[in-house]
RNA sequence: CGGGAUGUAGCUUAGUCCGGUUAAAGUGCUGGUCUGGGGGACCAGAGAUCGGUGGUUCGAAUCCACUCAUCCCGACCA
């Protein structure tokens, strides 16, 4: 600070010198100084506001929590802008997540009978129109591709799309890729010998938004889709129910994010679907996130692409489908979920690296061997480890900077650690550390990964329950949604107007009608009607 | 798509209202010295067509017009 107050006053001098030297225009020159001095002294305090804020690098969730969950995806460095509008380049930390989830919902498909294929990125125009609930969903968010064909612009530099090379029938970039494989499957399927048909696809879906944030809602985003066709209508149902299951069972077992499972109503489902089954979750902000959802398409789409098998019975029938997705999405569910104002909490199963291990104060040959010795031994029980063998950081730094990026335990090992025979562990949940000898560290450490990964569940099932309110009038669910934020189970009388009404006036929507509702008699909060059960009302992404 | 805000070095910004010196700072980056168990100190350096285009002016980061992008609040949506 002293030595900035003196540059400026360097600088004053200098403006003072410079003001001599120009005295032909000394009363300009004069006004002109008088300004400049002002105007350095408000860079002087706004430099010091900035040092000042600098010192805190993730804005407090308290604070603002928009800006919380951006500056943990962009320090943490999991995903950032890209130079395409709505588009994020997903970085290797945020893309490691991403496979992991991958890798283990791939896992859960294939273990349920499921088989991976690909289908085209481009949908011709005519065949998202032939299923008309689902044009109307997805017609306002399509990219369109019109040309084929660059040219050399004939009035300057750069290039501009030619003209002449004009689509004979436009492409759309798939929202989502029922039509163009209902158009396949069309062929595929003659028989009932044929059903049930068990595919998914990973792939990339483009739906054009208007706003966007980070996984939550980007206008590329990485996906599976399940598209599945049976010979009766209970077939596809209990397809579409056993995979709401595995979504959930995923949520819980490797997010460990907590998930209420539930049927959307009328308004809220996928468009063409005649149930939707959804898992939605809690964020920290007390808004629902939903999470993944099963759809059961009845013959909607069978009908409108006219995929028709032959029964046992030699009779022709269309077929039952399904389709059911997860995305990117789950990624910021995962980190709205944990995170704190450090940064990044990963649970271990999914973490990319689990644990991380320094050496302190820096590598050196005798700590850089037992460095190696501990990470094989923790290789082999199938820990994913990473040795931080940078020599120009300091460890503090080190300690921060996994933190940020979350990485769920960290080994520091230094010459008194060696000394004493022991390293020390710290885990990222509770922010705790302590010596533990080296003979056991790795079950030490295997121990401790699980003990995280339950603490991780069992913090936000408790977040959940605390903000999940039951109210039997329209005054306390206002309260409720305003003031305490998160799930609010109420009657409500199954009407769309009523749903409406309630989103009109609180901006909270029904998430899903839970499975596990119990029946009970009951009158809409918002119209009074009799009601058989309560739903789950909240704001949502 | 409506309302609001912001674009200046890799990042965070000051300066813009009220046009005028060689565009400033922190952080990050490179090299060096000393350090080293929770975000080190010092020294030296590199790094900016002030988002873009056009206009007004002797002179534009600063004023005007258009445009692009980002963020926030709505509507829409996974």
């Amino acid at each position: 600070m002293i030595l900035k107050t003196v540059k400026l006053v360097l600088r004053c001098l200098y403006i003072v010198n410079t003001l001599l030297r120009h005295k032909n225009r000394s009363l300009g020159s004069f006004f002109y100084s008088i300004k400049f001095l002002l105007t350095k002294r408000q860079s002087f305090i706004g430099i010091c506001q900035i040092i000042y804020l600098m010192a805190k690098e993730i804005t407090p969730r308290s604070e603002d929590y928009s800006k919380w969950y951006n500056d943990i995806v962009r320090k943490a460095g999991l995903a950032e802008n890209s130079a395409v509008r709505g588009c994020m380049v997903i970085k290797p930390l945020g893309f490691g997540i991403w496979e992991n989830m991958k890798s283990v919902l791939d896992g859960m498909f294939k273990d349920t009978g499921h088989v991976n294929a690909y289908f085209p990125l481009f949908i011709p125009k005519s065949f998202l129109s032939k299923e008309a609930d689902h044009v109307e969903g997805f017609a306002k968010e399509c990219a369109v591709v019109t040309h084929h064909r660059l040219m050399n612009n004939p009035n300057g530099s750069g290039v501009v799309v030619d003209p002449s090379a004009r689509l004979e029938e436009e492409l759309i970039v798939r929202p989502t890729s029922e039509t163009i494989i209902w158009n396949t499957y069309k062929d595929w399927i003659k028989s009932y010998r044929d059903l049930p048909l068990l595919i998914n696809q990973w792939a990339n879906v483009v739906r054009w938004e208007m706003r966007t944030r980070p996984f939550l809602r980007t206008a590329e985003f990485l996906w599976q889709e399940g598209h599945t066709a049976h010979a009766t209508s209970e077939e596809a149902v209990e397809e579409a129910k056993m995979i709401h299951e595995v979504y959930a069972r995923f949520a819980e077992d490797y997010m460990a994010m907590p998930v209420i499972k539930g049927a959307k109503t009328e308004s809220e489902r996928f468009a063409g679907a005649l149930e939707t089954y959804t898992i939605e979750a809690l964020m920290q902000d007390g808004k629902a996130l939903q999470a993944g959802t099963s759809h059961f398409l009845g013959q909607n789409f069978a009908k409108a692409f006219d995929v028709k098998y032959l029964n046992r019975d030699n009779k022709e029938e269309h077929v039952w489908a399904t389709s059911w997705g997860v995305s990117t999405r789950l990624v910021g569910g995962l980190i709205m979920t944990h995170s704190d104002d450090e940064g990044l909490v990963l649970p271990p199963k999914l973490a990319p690296t689990q644990v991380v291990i320094i050496p302190i104060p820096k590598p050196d040959p005798v700590i850089m061997e037992h460095a190696d010795k501990l990470s094989a031994a923790l290789k082999a029980q199938g820990i994913r480890v990473k040795i931080d063998r940078d020599e120009k950081k300091r460890p503090g730094f080190k300690f921060a900077q996994y933190e940020m990026e979350g990485v769920p335990v960290r080994v520091g090992i230094g010459k008194r650690d060696l000394e004493n025979n022991v390293v020390e562990v710290a885990r990222r949940d509770l922010k705790s550390k302590e010596s533990v000898a080296i003979d056991g560290v790795v079950k030490y450490v295997a121990d401790l990964l699980g003990e995280i990964q339950n603490n991780l569940l069992a913090k936000a099932k408790a977040f959940r329950s605390d903000h999940t309110t039951s109210v039997d009038n329209f005054e306390d669910f206002k309260s409720a949604i305003e003031n305490k934020g998160g799930f609010v189970q109420a009657h409500w009388d199954g009407t769309p107007e009523t749903e409406d009404k309630i989103k009109e006036l609180t901006k909270a929507s029904i998430r899903c009608i839970p499975n596990d509702s119990v029946l009970e008699e009951g009158k809409c909060v918002y119209s009074g009607k009799p009601s058989k059960q309560r739903v789950l009302f909240a704001k949502a992404y």
